[in-house]
DNA sequence: ATGGTGATTGCACAAACTGTCATCAGGAGG
DNA sequence: CCTCCTGATGACAGTTTGTGCAATCACCAT
């Protein structure tokens, strides 16, 4: 028998989404959260270091996930498919919590203070994986590089996936924001629909 | 003969620096910047919103300048170079701010909630940016991807221009991270040798 | 002089954190 | 069974951030 209620984290952070969700963020005190997971506020803040981080529990969990999954790429791939191969392997990881990756990405785009949270918590993960790609040998600059154009296409296909109505999976739209890199960056492209003069 | 000393928001973003600088973001409170500038703490947040945006005073005129470079580039030009242009048109603006910029980058880098500040004003830019993309006809995938690939490269590029010993242009940083651009994504017809200056 | 304007300020107050210390049930060891 | 230790929890006081509201005060147009 436990001394306590057991998975305090859990039920701060299932108490907060649905806060945030029901009256918005800035609307919810860090006591209404406590009170709604049965406990007081300086017991939130002994989990959280603050009222964002709730919202991003596990999320070395996640960096060391993609870590992970870089560092067994193979050696001959280019910097960038390995850290495309890195974010598909986390596939299986979102598939299983659609709904709730999509209930916490309305939120957190919703709300500027969480995104400024994620925005951070992506660079730190770009940071990592960077990091990585340096000791394969790749150049800072272009390590950097990859990992950010990594995270960009990551942001790019998350969107689309949570915004998919026929509910493909995340390498679809991996994928689909990878293809679209090659009529940014590529060759000349003779797209000159739209002609909004001025 | 003024009433009040001109120019209170650059005063208090000079006594913000100052103070930032040698004690640290943490230990510096909005009282001692206020103090400072000769102004009080109620002062200092009729003209920033929040403690931080003391340090980013102006970046709505230097969202507008981007904005203003990505229209005026070519129709031509691709979504990345139509992006990058805008980029390099900066170079004069921060070449007369060098010492400033340096400090300024310090600062924020050393401060991980200044951080999360710098990288959401950078995320409006791109996303200022994307939308002018779209109207001129890229789609939305390929101009959040171009405007983010944008913002990747200003980063390393900015990163770069800060440390340089040697105090070349930023436009000489931003090209040799667009360079680098080709080692990460790899170009499969590459070979080219077409010009890819704007 | 009269009243409007707009930057400044004082005051009161909610909410976000922080530091410190007390509590209290269970497990380890005697 | 008893005791000590541990670690999550909570009470309490204090600082800092940020907001709403009303008052001030010199300049300025009429």
């Amino acid at each position: 028998m436990a001394r306590w209620e057991p998975n305090a984290v859990g039920r701060l952070t299932e108490a907060a989404m649905a806060l945030f969700t029901e009256r918005g963020y800035s609307q919810t005190t860090v006591g209404d959260i406590a009170t709604r997971a049965g406990l007081t506020e300086r017991t939130f803040f002994n989990h959280f270091s603050d009222k964002r981080e709730v919202l991003f529990a596990g999320s070395e969990l996640f960096t060391q996930l993609i870590v992970d999954a870089v560092r067994a790429a193979p050696r001959s791939a280019k910097p960038l498919d390995a850290v495309l191969a890195a974010y598909e392997a986390t596939d299986a990881f979102f598939e299983g919590r659609r709904p709730f990756a999509r209930q916490r990405y309305a939120l957190i785009s919703a709300h500027p203070e969480l995104q400024e949270r994620e925005l951070v918590k992506m660079l730190s993960v770009a940071a990592a994986v960077a990091e990585v790609l340096e000791q394969r040998g790749v150049s800072k600059a272009a390590a950097s590089l990859a990992s950010e154009l990594g995270s960009a296409i990551l942001r790019v296909g998350f969107d689309q996936w949570c915004k998919d109505k026929k509910d493909r999976s995340l390498v679809f739209h991996l994928r689909a924001a990878r293809r679209q890199l090659e009529a940014v960056v590529g060759r000349p492209q003779a797209r000159s629909r739209a002609r909004t003069t001025a």
